[in-house]
DNA sequence: CCTTGTCGTAACAGATCCTGTTACGACAAG
DNA sequence: CTTGTCGTAACAGGATCTGTTACGACAAGG
């Protein structure tokens, strides 16, 4: 599955701009977060844009704009993220629709969507265990510094 | 997530499989298999020689090949069919190396490790919870033939 | 009112992946 | 030796993702 990096990249725009948030820094320019990400300010926007769009970050526009967190990251859990950037299901279904003269070709598309929304609801419950404040903690405690 | 459908149709070909079997056809040419699915013989050969590399399906090659159910399909989970079809981690992490002079650059990406990690687990469980005749009792009997 | 800095977004390129198709050699049964 | 099927390479078309450039929209502050 050609996993994109999404959710890695909105989960590090999160944590980062709450360790600036720690040291007084309450508002960041795309160039500064796409500056710890190591990519382009654009993506960024991109991402910061759909975690706006989910009440996650609020962003000043004009001149000394900006982007801030909506609340404290211990209030955003990474399940928030993922559906704030994720819409697309893990799996896929059938591209063509199958044999409907066949009983498993008649039968099968919600037997697996019911065994994929399964699925899917495990990943949300186990997003939805670890906060961004989480990952900054992890983070932090990892280092000698 | 540009989700693709290769458990989708490796779990079809099985539940089709097993179908056929029981009623006495226990060996199938990938024709006879993409016919149900509706879709090509390669795209079948190719998920069905995965499933033989993990052990799931047997084949005959010559005059007279085809392919059959190496185990009864309740001893076959869709974790089981997962693992043969899919190798690929379900999130992905940074393209290019975060910046390591950011302390979040430095360590996020073992703190991502281990949550994307434990959500995989948790599909994984799930899967494991259901199996090839589990998938193909539901169908039957959502049918009412 | 004007300058300035930033966001929002379109447009495009390159890479990669997925599905589907054709083709053909390898293989084994009879 | 004939025949039918697998195994696999090669390729095309489409989709998606990341990255880049460019430029208009917007608002703060002089």
């Amino acid at each position: 599955m050609g996993a994109n990096s999404r959710l890695t990249i909105a989960v590090h725009a999160l944590a980062w701009m709450a360790l600036a948030a720690r040291r007084g820094l309450t508002q960041m320019t795309s160039d500064e977060v796409a500056a710890s990400v190591n990519t382009n300010p654009v993506i960024l926007r991109r991402s910061l844009g759909q975690l706006r769009a989910a009440g996650l970050v609020t962003v000043r526009r004009g001149a000394g704009a900006g982007w801030s967190l909506a609340r404290p990251p211990e209030q955003i859990s990474l399940l928030a993220v993922y559906d704030a950037v994720e819409q697309d299901s893990l799996f896929g279904m059938h591209h063509t629709e199958p044999n409907q003269e066949c009983p498993v070709g008649r039968g099968i598309r919600p037997v697996l969507d019911r065994v994929y929304g399964d699925a899917e609801q495990a990943v949300r419950r186990e997003l939805d265990r670890t906060s961004v404040a989480d990952v900054l903690r992890q983070i932090l405690h990892s280092q000698t510094s």
